[in-house]
Formats: structure tokens, sequence, C-alpha cells
DNA sequence: AGCACGCCGACT
DNA sequence: GTCGGCGTGCTC
């Protein structure tokens, strides 16, 4: 009797055992079984053939003959990231699948989210990309290259001419980038250069058209496919190249269900491809960087602006000494007339401000009353001046101008928004042609489509936007950004806090002056002595990297050590906080137990940075594991301890966060 | 995640 | 007596 292991679409940690003597079943086919008492088909994957004489085991109902069998090295990899990331291996089998796997393959051909574009040619490589090009077309097998090159140096171009060498030897490529610059202009630069040959794969399609293009690149004659990280999960055969742009981005970490590390994972499938796979960046993670530094990846720089262009003059404005002469609190003398200069030269500005909305809290005049979520432990931020609307979840009311809490005061907004930015700029300039690019402006990618048209036109003078505006955009005439409150970023207050403030803050310099005319960039703040300053205004990476290399080793942070966040919630918090001291005990007896004790550091267990959210109660706690050995089995021991996972409470278990909230 | 089982309250 | 509420537990 032939036997297979399964992992089936339930959350069940281990495959399930199945019978079939279908011959056509292989590793990797993808079948549906039979599962509980009523026997429900759930989609299952194929991992292994085994030959134990098991009884009384189901058999397998269907097998999908129409499509390909998973090749067995994603299999491999599949594996892993399920004992990795601790998730069901059959449900992260099942992201290997195409998402609409039931019904008729109806491969309409509708429109097409490749947009139909003038064919363009390769353009030709400087000799420092061509230096780099070469050192890392040179390499076979897996080998894991980081390119290092500041903003505007040329990275894409770099990109398409390894994908083109790809596809010269009868491979095909993968291009990951995140979600955010997955925009319209590189999409249609890429359809430009490799035309029909072109897949997509991001989260605004429909489950149709993801379903097509998964049949495009896996079994059809499509050859590169560029995608936000689910791309990752296409079993694309004969992948030949990985390249992950922009890899120091947080956004490549999934933070719910499989909270996998885009970039880590594509590393790992790579290591089982044997395949080379490129990392991308002006700013690399530390996490990159240290690996480059100790010769595991092979480091590449572009230290050249691609037209030759000199990296834009950054200024810092002490907001503290700003006394506002009919200017809004945020607004310096030397901001203003650096956008009175833009705007009578014609050029356009940029105004970069990390919150949306008309004030981040608004607060009452006479007993100090803040409107809070009743869901959330936050302040209700303003917008459109009589609504209050929380940003974590969907609670929304009226604004009252008399104080609901001692009805006598006047709520006054506080601090700054987006939307209140914009209606100062227009009171101040009101000739000027102003766009604002927020959530609450930008809901599809049409509507950021409209906005990069209205600015590529030049019918927009002054863009205003939070991190959408950020990156990735390439705007010929934008020759002044403006940081207006740098201060927000510096209050993120994990240990990568500084790495990510310098990351925002060049990436944000980087739109400036990127072609004929020469950028400037000011950065407002009421904190003119961050550390990170001084290196984002020399452009100079790699001296700030090296410092915080050396914090993070002191204090044995990650890249050092490997952090994996344990964290519960509940709707009463009694519940959730005695859970918590539950694990942690167990932990720490089990540290004890296999002698590791000195291998991992455990921090807390407290409550989590936002304690309630979503009318939950979280806390959380964070082992520091400068030894991996054993902690995968204590975590799988306590994943099995029945007794850790009470009813009403609900642990998740987070290897190498990134978000701490 | 489903889905059944099971053990208490309000109906013919 | 039995219909159905949703807490608890298992899935080859």
């Amino acid at each position: 009797m032939n036997q297979w292991q399964i992992a089936v679409d339930a959350p069940i940690t281990k495959p399930l055992t199945y019978t079939s003597e279908d011959p056509s079943i292989a590793v990797g086919s993808l079948v549906k079984v039979p599962l509980g008492k009523s026997n429900r088909k759930v989609f299952g994957l194929c991992l292994e053939k085994t030959m134990d004489n098991e009884e009384r085991l189901k058999t397998i109902a269907h097998v999908y003959q129409d499509l390909p069998h998973i090749p067995s090295r994603y299999v491999d990899w599949l594996s892993w990231l399920s004992n990795y990331y601790k998730h069901p291996i059959g449900q992260v089998a099942k992201l290997l699948a195409p998402p609409l796997i039931d019904k008729k393959q109806g491969r309409s051909r509708k429109k097409s989210p490749i947009p139909d574009v003038e064919p363009e040619s390769i353009a030709e490589l400087n000799a420092e990309q061509m230096a780099a090009y070469k050192s890392i077309s040179a390499s076979n097998g897996f080998q894991c290259h980081l390119l290092h090159g500041v903003t505007g140096s040329g990275k894409t171009e770099v990109y398409i001419h390894l994908f083109q060498q790809a596809l010269n030897s009868g491979k095909k490529g993968l291009f990951l980038v995140p979600e955010i610059s997955l925009t319209p202009q590189l999409l249609s630069r890429f359809a430009r250069v490799f035309g029909d040959q072109l897949a997509v794969m991001h989260s605004q399609l429909t489950e149709r058209e993801r379903t097509n293009q998964w049949l495009s690149i896996v079994e059809g004659d499509k050859k590169i496919l560029l995608g936000a990280r689910s791309a990752l999960f296409c079993p694309i055969p004969d992948l030949g190249l990985i390249i992950v742009d922009e890899e120091h981005e947080a956004s490549y970490k999934q933070e719910e269900k499989l909270k996998y590390h885009a970039r880590d994972s594509a590393i790992m499938l790579a290591a089982k491809l044997e395949i080379p796979i490129v990392l991308g960046s002006a700013t690399p993670s530390l996490e990159s960087w240290q690996n480059a530094k100790a010769g595991k990846y092979q480091l590449h720089q572009l230290q050249l602006r691609f037209n030759e262009k000199s990296l834009p003059q950054i200024d810092v404005v002490d907001l503290r000494e700003h006394r506002p002469a009919g200017l809004p609190f945020w607004m310096s003398q030397e901001l203003h007339d650096a956008l009175v200069q833009n705007l009578k030269n014609k050029e356009q500005s940029a105004l970069f401000l990390n919150r949306r909305g008309m004030a981040p809290s608004v607060v009452c005049n006479s007993c100090g009353h803040t409107e809070e979520c009743p869901n959330c432990a936050v302040a209700l931020t303003l917008h459109h001046k009589h609504h209050l609307h929380c940003h974590y979840c969907d609670y929304h009311k009226n604004f009252n101008e008399t104080c609901s809490a001692c009805g006598v005061g006047e709520v006054i907004p506080l601090g700054l928004g987006t939307e209140k930015m914009q209606e100062d700029i227009k009171e101040m300039f009101p000739e000027a042609r102003v766009v604002r690019a927020d959530r609450d402006e930008i809901q599809s990618r049409e509507d950021m489509e409209a906005v990069i048209q209205a600015v590529e036109s030049q019918s927009v003078d002054i863009l205003i936007g939070t991190q959408m505006i950020s990156k990735g955009l390439d705007f010929p005439h934008l020759s002044l950004v403006s940081v207006v409150l740098a201060d927000i970023g510096f209050n993120i207050q994990d240990f990568r806090a500084n790495e990510k403030t310098y990351q925002l803050l060049s990436q944000v310099a980087g739109r400036s002056g990127r072609h004929n005319t020469d950028g400037r960039v000011i950065i407002q703040t009421y904190n003119p002595n961050h550390p990170c300053l001084p290196f984002v205004i020399e452009h100079s990476y790699e001296a700030f990297a090296d410092r915080e290399l050396l914090h993070r080793k002191e204090l044995l942070y990650p890249p050092f050590s490997r952090m994996i966040r344990i964290r519960n919630q509940s709707i009463f918090a009694k519940k959730a906080e005695k859970n918590i001291m539950d694990i942690y005990n167990w932990l720490q007896k089990a540290f004890k137990h296999y002698q590791i004790e000195n291998d991992v550091q455990i921090l807390g267990p407290t409550e989590a940075p936002l304690f309630k959210l979503r009318g939950k109660y979280r806390y959380h706690m964070l082992l520091k594991v400068k030894n991996k050995k054993n902690i995968h089995s204590i975590l799988d021991q306590l994943l099995a301890n029945d007794a850790l996972f009470p009813s009403g409470t609900k642990v998740l278990i987070d290897v190498d966060p990134i978000q701490m909230g």
C-alpha cells in the first residue's frame, strides 16, 4: 500500500499520512484529501512517500492532474519555512498553489495587469555598473551578493542586465520589490525591456489575475516574475536568479500568519536551488552589511549617481530656535524661503511627514482629557475638522468641541498631520498647485498613478505625503525635499530605531535633485543632536553602519544574536498576564534543562508597547538568542504543550521580529 | 480553520 | 422529553 505524507490545509504542525494507488502522484503533487469526521475535502501537498504499513488510513481524494508538481527543492524549502517560522506546514504549502486552484482554468485574456508599452532596448552600463554586473554574473551555484548603491546610482540597470543574462542561458528570474515600490514607473520600465516575457504578482491583483500570472510563469512562457514578497511562493521552474531590491525594507517581513521575512526566505530558497541571489539597497540592513563584511556575502558598490549628479545638499534646521513670524509652527524661515524660491523657479518641492490627518490627538484645554479609542490604548486622530479616527481599528466618532469628560473645556487639536499641512500650505501659497499623497487620499494603484502622472507632467508645485512618497519615486523636476518633523521617526524605541531613522532620512533625501537640477534637502527637527544626523548629512552609510554595528555588538542585538518574540493576547488582561508568566516559567525551566541559560536571555515579559489593541490586552517577551542550538526544538515542545495555550488567550511566536508593537 | 461532540436552558 | 446554545478538542 502506497502511503504519502501530506501537508494538509489545517492548523496542524505535522503532515498527515494518506494512502493512494494513483500512479501519477509524486513528491510535490497538489491534492485534495478528506479530513475530520465529516471528511470535508481540504487542499494538500505531497511531501514524501513512506513505507510503514499503518492501518485505517484515508485515501487521497483528488489529484490536480492539470497542475505541475511543485519542484522537490521547493518542497524542502517549504519544510524549512514551516519549521523555522513555526507555522503549520499545510498552510505554508497552500501558498505554493495558485489562488484559484479549484476554478476551471478560464485563462481569460481580458486585460493584462502588464501595461502595453513600446519596447525599449537595454541601456549601456557605466564602468562601475559593468564591474558589479561582471563580478555578480561570474558566480555560479549559490552565492549571496549585496549590491550597495547610492540612490540614483542605477542599480536597476544592473538588475536588468543580470536578468537578461539569465534569460540568455535559458533560465528564469524572480525580482522581488517592496509592495510600495512596485510603482507603475517600475512596472512599465520592465515591461518595455522584457516585453511579453514578464509576469507580475502583487496584492492589488484579483485572485483571477494572480492565478493567471501564476500559470503564465509556472507553466507558461513568461520568464521574469516581478512582484511583492508573495511572488516568492510561485514555484518557478528553471529559476536561475533572484534579486531582492530594497532588501532593508521592513515590509518584506509578513506580520501575520506565516511571519516570514521575504529576503531571508529568498536566500534560503536560493541556497536550496543552488542559484545566485542579489540583495540591493542604498542603505542595507545591518544584518546584510555585517554578512558582507564577514565575507559571507559578496559586496559590490555603486558610488556614483548614474547621471553624474552629486548627492543633494542636506541642511538640518533646529525647530527649537524657530519663533514663527506669521509662519505655522512647523515651518522654519529656511524652508519657507526655499519653497518661495522653488515656486519662483517653477521647480517642484516635496514635504514629507509621517503622519496623516489634521491632528494626531485632541486635548481638553480645561481638564487635560485626551480623546482615546475605546478599543485601543491610543489617542484618536482628528480628520477633516470634525472626525475622530483610530488609526489601529476602524473606530471613529464625531469631534465635539466641548470636552466630553468635564463638560466645560474646549477640545484643542494638537500637533501636525499631512492634512493640516496641506491646509497651511494652501493658505500661505494660494497660487501653488498642491497634491497630497497619503492613505486617506490614495486608496488604489490608480490613485497613485494619477499623482505620479500629475507630478511628472509638472502640473504640481508642492507634493505633500507620508511614507508613500519616501521611496522609489523618481521625479526629474523635484529639487527640494523637506522632512518636516524628523522627530516622529526618532521616537521609535526598539533597537533598530537608529537604523530606521537613517534609512528613512536618506531615502527621502534621495528623492531630491535626481536629474537636471541640483537637489536640496531640509530636515527640520527639535533634536538636531540626534546621532544619525551627521551621517545622513555626509551621505556616509558605511560610517553609520560601522558605528551602529559596534553598539549592536556591545548589547548583543542582531546581527550578533537572533531574536524571537513571544506575544499573547486576551480580552481579559489577567488571563493574558497569567499565560505569559506560565510561558516564561516554562521557558526558564527548559533553558535550564538544556543548559542553555547562558545562551538565551529573556527580556520581559511585559505589556506590549500597544497594550490594548482592538479590545485585546497584549503582553510579550523577547528571547535574545546568542546560540541557536536547541532553541527550535524547545519552541516545538512549547507549541506542543497544551497547558500553555489555554482557551481565551492567543499565543503568537515571531522569529526574527521586526515590529515590536 | 471547520466540524462534531457534549452538556445545560426554554420550548412542543 | 428534545431542540439548540456555543465551549472544547481533534483532524491520518
